[in-house]
DNA sequence: AGCCGCGATATTGTCTACAATCTTAGAACC
DNA sequence: GGTTCTAAGATTGTAGACAATATCGCGGCT
């Protein structure tokens, strides 16, 4: 019954297991796309043909299309006038440029936290900061990493800056990929946890400039990091 | 021979003077309909109708349909499930909200064109520099307002940062409405172009934190602009 | 008179078929 | 043997028709 690997001509690797989604009904094929995508289901540079999501989905052409369209408006999707979509592949030199240009923005997102922050959501915030350098200290970096991203959405839903919210998203959909590659390393992660904690406490501390700039270190910090990784790994 | 004011029941206006193309054969209909709405023929919050644009750019519903995804991929239209598109307005706490962006965004790239200018660059910018204090002398406002558009465009391209470049052109994009806004007026520009020049010789003397704290302070001033014009329209 | 449900209309979402375009393989030719 | 033209295949772009959904006005009920 397997429905159909989508075409593995350019891609070196087929999805992973099975098809992406079998169960799902009737409506969401952007989100199945999306998912597949960001789970890595669909390698980068892979070519998505049309023809072959439709069937894979069991949806119209006309729909697996419009939600290539939208994939595209994320930057998810790269779309070659008459010659189809492929995944888009993020080099890590793109990785680095979204890396800076999330510095200004995340940046001013944690300073209009900082400035508007209720008593409520210091509480939240401190929890969030304890419970990321437990998990940390237990070596639990799965769990790190998912506070982590809790953070940053935290972080931007708080800022109340839909603009920013916006840019964010979109960067982040795109980056997913390389953000893996830094968070399974434990010397990282300790680092790692000492600038967040720097984040929260100037957050806490309601100031927003010093927010700004723990933010912009940290991020720093992560460049350096992502270029030491593949420094290292070219050799 | 008029071709179809499209749809007028939601929008107070409608579009300025016959249709928004005709002579246009036989392609970018996205082109066409994105001039169209950021040259002010399709007002804001107005709704677009598949069929009439269909007619109006004599294309099928489905080419219009794709423009349309693209346009909402660019923020410039607004999908509303089985309700429709329509024209994106852009508020100005949205404007404002953009403006605040830019700022770490466009700090960004000017600091990466001073670290890298060349020679011949920082002589096109000197240049740059003296049309525009130029212009603003002589009261020729649209002329100015070129060498701004002018500036902002030199400044992405020289950053050679495609991931800010895209943003920023997206941002921008959405608030060509709200620049026209302040641009017109003789008193603003008199204070603009010191924040410009001071921009460029930030640049000239290939300091980057300079050039980044230039930017950031002619935003802040725009955006302070822009809440006084709407204070003062809201009287 | 006011509120609720129902039917007509307008508009978008989906599907199928066809046309245009690009890619690839093969044969003819030099 | 290599190169170029040609034709077949694969894939996207466009078109028109149908189905699903929302919007709006009318009539009935309380």
């Amino acid at each position: 019954m397997a429905p159909a690997a989508v075409n593995e001509a350019t891609a070196a690797v087929s999805p992973a297991g099975g098809a992406p989604s079998e169960g799902g009904a009737h409506a969401p094929v952007t989100d199945q796309i999306r998912d597949a995508i960001v789970r890595g289901e669909y390698a980068p540079n892979q070519r998505l043909i049309e023809a072959d999501l439709s069937a894979a989905f069991s949806a119209s052409r006309a729909t697996v299309r419009t939600a290539l369209l939208e994939l595209a408006g994320e930057g998810l999707v790269e779309r070659l006038p008459n010659k189809g979509s492929r995944v888009r592949a993020i080099s890590v030199d793109e990785a680095i440029e979204i890396l800076e240009v999330r510095i200004g923005v995340e940046g001013l997102c944690a300073a209009k936290v900082a400035e508007h922050l209720t008593d409520e959501q210091a509480a939240e915030f401190a929890r969030l900061r304890d419970d990321m350098a437990a998990s940390v200290e237990e070596g639990d970096l799965v769990e790190y990493s998912r506070l982590n991203r809790a953070l940053d959405v935290r972080v931007r839903e708080l800022s109340h800056h839909a603009t920013a919210s916006d840019v964010l998203a979109r960067l982040h959909a795109q980056s997913v990929r390389h953000q893996f590659r830094l968070s399974s390393r434990p010397a990282r992660a300790k680092v790692s946890v000492l600038e967040h904690t720097a984040i929260i406490d100037a957050i806490l501390a309601r100031d927003p400039e010093a927010a700004e700039r723990a933010v912009r270190a940290h991020l720093l910090s992560v460049i350096e990091a992502l270029r030491e990784v593949t420094a290292r790994e070219a050799v």
